[in-house]
RNA sequence: GCGUCCGUAGCUCAGCUGGAUAGAGCAUCUGCCUUCUAAGCAGAGGGUCGCGCGUUCGAAUCGCGCCGGGCGUACCA
């Protein structure tokens, strides 16, 4: 990365600095002192470092520092300059040409990280349970999740997504019961859910069931087996929300059932191992783990005073079976209103002598729809907006955008008027549009085209050979006279490589959002100053260069996100 | 009460491990289509970074305490 080389230089010159004893007291550089940044001027240079933090070991001011470093620094080569405690660089045009040149010889490999430490990562999310359709916030999991797991993939790790199935326990009773009432109701009786409130939170009373029960009729006799009715809406229902992931572009590779867990014992082995380690007491006829060992709050009940398990337990064996699949790190997206249950999930990794810090949580803060300028909460209502409605309202791009867009600390306001807008006010299609519109020029290049004005035939500048040779063989000196005109947008082109480090690092897909939006923002910019198209071959060459480059890069982050990179708008 | 996330421009949000006049988008105002997509661009205005104290040469950023909001606080899942 550019920004390394301008560190490692700085670096360099700052230990030869030391050895001639020219930077006062300081006898030694530590690592990570320094850090590269974006002058505030641009006038100052492309990048900037800060000297500033080893005025205290040096015992002298800054802008002495800097120039005692830069003495050691090839003061041409880098554009070096000083302000004050800042030593300003700027890249030439040789290390322009070649950011570009990278892209054309990586294709779609530009980005991907180079000597970095990989690891086999268990990502986990969605986990809902078959009971009922997604509503908005699993799509915010869903959308984000993928979109994470596609940046950790590209950094180079080797990423395992799984879908936790809660198909076990008293909801799966829950969805069974629901289903007998709107089988009887197919079958005319007069009968309906329970008023009163407390009674109802053993139905799901939303209307989803009602196709259900048609669906069951058609293809089974009538029953009131709650076991044949649950395992038949389950099924249904698991059905339904793998369509739906598939069609909203998030791919698993295991759907992973509780109920697997408790068949093949691995409940009962790892609720062994948490006896063994001497972490379980009896009381009031439960029995409860001693998580409160371990930094939670209080201990938790594993089983209950009827001998039946909680949620809990199943979990606990989910995560040792995690563990024992041999992954360096479980990463789990989760519901902030889940927050409780980190630390006794934690704790039961390390009572079962894991290293819970291979276990990384993410908690997502929940999604607020915005609905003509309003809020509305996302609640259990009838007129509930299920995930379903909102991708048929908006678009798969648009939902995967959005839910996508902002820090997964922060609760996200889903504008669904906003999202829908084909107009600059939507950031979805601002990026697309680029796209598209670099594409189009691209085509420009090489075909006939009607002027929409005059109506003339304007006759292509390139034959579809020369147009592929630039490509494949691609000539970084065709740049020379082009690149400081394009400085910026070449700079934010590098800028790739630096997100995607980030963006896997620290978990936040968002910042890639942001980025390409950004590099959008500076292809459009370039595209207003500056024709790409002209009777001048050489430049035209040179700039159909830069266009492909940043269509190759924007297609790269949207892709990333799950988001198409559409040609034509 | 306790835990946790958040509080930056009218609105929605960036601001990386503390550093140069606090940034972007939308909205508002002013310009730009005889030329490759104006679904675009150029420019302008707009901020006590919730409040207070502390650490520091230096704080939107770190610590503590308030204030305001979201979520959680089950032998539910």
């Amino acid at each position: 990365m550019l920004k390394d080389l301008f560190l490692k230089e700085t670096e360099n010159a700052v230990n030869l600095a030391i050895k001639n004893n020219t930077l006062g007291q300081m006898t030694e550089y530590t690592k990570g002192s320094l850090s590269v940044e974006k002058p505030k001027n641009i006038n100052f240079g492309d990048f900037a470092i800060n000297v500033s933090s080893l005025a205290k070991s040096a015992k002298i001011a800054p802008p002495q520092i800097a120039n005692a470093i830069c003495d050691n620094l090839d003061k041409d080569k880098y554009g070096v300059n000083i302000v004050g405690g800042f030593i300003n660089f700027k890249v030439n045009k040789e290390i322009l040409c070649n950011i570009v040149d990278e892209i054309f010889k990586k294709g779609e490999n530009y980005g991907k990280p180079e000597n970095v430490k990989t690891e086999k990562i268990n990502l986990e999310y969605v986990s809902a349970n078959p009971t009922g359709p997604f509503h908005i916030g699993h799509g915010r999991w869903a959308a984000m999740g993928s979109a994470l797991a596609n940046v950790l993939k590209f950094y180079g790790h080797d990423v395992y997504q799984e879908f936790y199935i809660n198909d076990a326990g008293s909801q799966i009773q829950k969805l069974g019961n629901s289903l007998l009432i709107r089988l009887k109701q197919e079958k005319g009786e007069n009968i309906d859910f329970p008023e009163d409130e407390i009674e109802r939170k053993n139905y799901y009373p939303g209307e989803y069931l009602i196709p259900v029960a048609k669906k069951f009729l058609l293809e089974h006799e009538y029953t009131e087996d709650i076991k044949i009715l649950s395992d038949f809406a389950k099924k249904e229902m698991e059905r339904l929300q793998r369509e739906l992931l598939e069609n909203f572009r998030v791919h698993f590779d295991k759907f992973y059932s509780e109920l697997d867990l408790h068949t093949s014992g691995k409940v009962e082995t790892s609720y062994k191992k948490l006896q063994e380690s001497g972490k379980l007491y009896e009381k009031e006829g439960a029995i409860w783990f001693k998580s409160s060992e371990y930094g939670d709050d209080e201990d938790r009940v594993i089983k209950k005073a009827d001998g039946s398990n909680t949620y809990l337990t199943a979990d606990i064996a989910y995560h040792k079976d995690k563990m024992d699949r041999g992954f360096d790190r479980l990463i789990n997206i989760w519901g902030a209103d889940h927050h409780g249950y980190v630390a006794r999930v934690k704790a039961s990794l390390e009572a079962l002598g894991y290293d819970s810090t291979k276990l990384e949580i993410l908690l997502g803060q929940l999604v607020n729809l915005v609905i003509n300028g309003e809020q509305t909460r996302m609640g259990k209502r009838k007129n509930m907006i299920t995930l379903d409605d909102l991708i048929e309202e908006v678009g798969v791009d648009a939902t995967r955008f959005w839910m996508c867009m902002r820090d997964i600390n922060n609760t996200l306001d889903f504008d669904i008027e906003l999202a829908k807008k084909s107009t600059d006010e939507n950031p979805v299609f601002y990026v697309q549009y680029a796209h598209a519109r670099a594409c189009s020029i691209l085509r420009n290049a090489i075909n006939d085209r009607i002027d929409a004005h005059s109506g003339e035939t304007v006759k292509a500048p390139l034959s579809q050979d020369e147009f592929d040779n630039l490509v494949k063989n691609f000539d970084k000196s065709i740049l020379d006279d082009e690149v400081e005109n394009a400085k910026k947008l070449i700079l934010k082109l590098e800028e790739f490589k630096s997100t995607i480090i980030n963006s896997a690092e620290n978990r936040t897909v968002y910042s890639i959002c942001r980025y390409v939006q950004e590099l959008a923002a500076d292809f459009h910019s370039f595209y207003n100053a500056t024709r790409v198209i002209t009777d001048n071959k050489q430049s035209t060459l040179a700039r159909l260069s830069l266009v492909y480059a940043v269509k190759s890069v924007i297609a790269l982050g949207l892709n990333i996100l799950g988001v198409s990179a559409p040609e034509k708008m």
